[in-house]
DNA sequence: AAAATACCTTAGTAAAATTGTCAAGTATTA
DNA sequence: TAATACTTGACAATTTTACTAAGGTATTTT
């Protein structure tokens, strides 16, 4: 249950890929697709959509690209997914375009706020940088380097 | 994203209006259909799965319904989904029937397991004596108390 | 200038998952 | 023994996902 769509994973895996290439040479999409295995067309969707949200920019001509543009440790992998499917909403009455019919009594409704609230906020500690320097608890190591 | 379905939806407010009658009679199918306002026939297989895994069990007869196996503050709302459908996999190579296809260098595995056990902790905590009586945060609400 | 590289956009579509319905039972008790 | 209530399996409608296809635009190197 609660399964992230591919979408997202591979959007997730691009940026990755961008981040690598940051403060280098632009990432051509192609690559990015190889690595990946998925098709070039699907994956221009994905930074497509990426790129409207303002989390990368795009280089054109001969060795072009995609680049990042913030910092690796200012790419939340919430901002990513936010941008490709929207904020969490474990139920469509959380969801802002839909809203709660049942309005009376909903015994349910601060269950499922909540735990998209936990969700939305681990996303938040989680960037790029993380990601690239495997330390997925930045906070949670240094205290046990501090400790050590 | 990350949308929980509906059957997991309408097995979580289900699992409450049975545990309402706890320690009374039991609860009719008929009467958690009309106040969910789902057709019986749907329910019934929602609750047969719920009732294979142990966490309610059927009085048949005139007067009959559904009771539920344990007190209301020894069912998590982790066993109720997992239950209706399976575990938290935020990916399918976290799903144990599937399995990870790519073993070599994947880095976001981390990242989704981490978020897949973060969830379930949460799930794990509450349970239907929360929703009975409206309190989430057992542990928070004392602390606040205390702290008054 | 023109050819090569690489991004950009929209429309459509096949497969899978979800969300149910329907029919024909079985078990229990007033 | 009739009424109530649960049980099971098949299957159909709908929605979502995960793409493919096609044509276009922008930039740079030669």
């Amino acid at each position: 249950m609660l399964r992230l769509s591919r979408k997202g994973q591979y959007g997730v895996r691009a940026m990755f890929e961008i981040a690598r290439g940051h403060g280098n040479k632009p990432v051509p999409i192609k690559e990015i697709a190889e690595r990946q295995a998925v098709s070039v067309a699907y994956l221009e969707q994905i930074l497509n959509k990426l790129k409207n949200g303002g989390l990368i920019r795009s280089v054109k001509g001969p060795g072009g690209g995609y680049v990042l543009s913030k910092k690796p440790e200012d790419v939340s992998i919430s901002a990513i997914l936010n941008e490709l499917e929207g904020p969490v909403a474990i139920t469509s009455c959380l969801d802002p375009e839909e809203g709660c019919v049942r309005v009376d009594g909903c015994v349910t409704y601060m269950l499922w706020k909540s735990l998209g609230e936990k969700i939305d906020a681990f996303l938040r500690t989680v960037t790029l940088k993380n990601l690239l320097t495997g330390t997925l608890f930045k906070k949670a190591d240094k205290r046990l380097k501090k400790s050590a």
